[in-house]
DNA sequence: TCGTTATTCAACCATTCGGTTGATTGTCGC
DNA sequence: GCGACAATCAACCGAATGGTTGAATAACGA
């Protein structure tokens, strides 16, 4: 729940982790339906929840006998203001300008695939 | 040397190495000087910056008995553009866009610490 | 040539990680 | 109440991780 750039960055290194991440941009979804598309157990997948939640990327909440899980972008912003410190000295970044821009005037419609 | 998300985020994910990345944001320096300031072994430093380089964001050049680290900010950029494809979904991240303009504008000069 | 310095290699160790299976807990529908 | 479903727990496994120490390799200085 202390969400440092440790936790961050581990839960970010598994692709498992982010594809999870990922699908939880649609929408929220339920442990089950997580667990769906992936080759592996329920309990891998429960406990790459566990790992998601306690670096504060998702938080989970039990309605009756399922449980939700939502995406927090915000737990990220540490970690990519990080990044971003090194990305200065980059010469100009005329891509990552322009995704920014349109990403802000965009609001929140449109997310790309 | 591909440089996955796999390799770039778990090696961000180790406090040792960002500190390193850190250090060699000033300038680029020898493996015996970046080991200086921690207290493990100069075999383990010697680990961490192989990681580094396999995840590309260092370089290391030998000359003489000297082998030289330099800092390879670019290896960051796709790890940093997937998650700003999180960050749209935050109401307007205001902090991050001023930030964002600030770094471009000033264009390579005044390296905040 | 010889000692010193820079760096890595090799073997080892404890811990963590991602995975499994089987049992368990809790809630729903009827 | 009972069977089915949602999810976690518990114990275990093999591989990877971060650390150590001591030896090896290589280049410098005198």
């Amino acid at each position: 729940m202390v969400a440092t750039l440790d936790t961050t960055f581990a839960a970010l290194a598994d692709p498992t982790r982010r594809a999870i991440l990922a699908m939880l941009l649609e929408d929220d979804m339920a442990v089950t339906d997580v667990a769906e598309p992936f080759d592996v157990s329920l309990a891998a997948i429960s406990k790459h929840l566990t790992v998601l939640t306690a670096a504060g990327l998702i938080t989970q909440e039990k309605r009756g006998r399922v449980k939700w899980c939502k995406l927090e972008p915000d737990a990220m912003r540490a970690a990519s203001v990080w990044m971003q410190g090194f990305g200065q000295f980059e010469p100009v970044n005329l891509d990552a300008f322009e995704r920014f821009l349109k990403a802000e005037l965009s609001d929140t419609t449109d997310p790309q695939t």
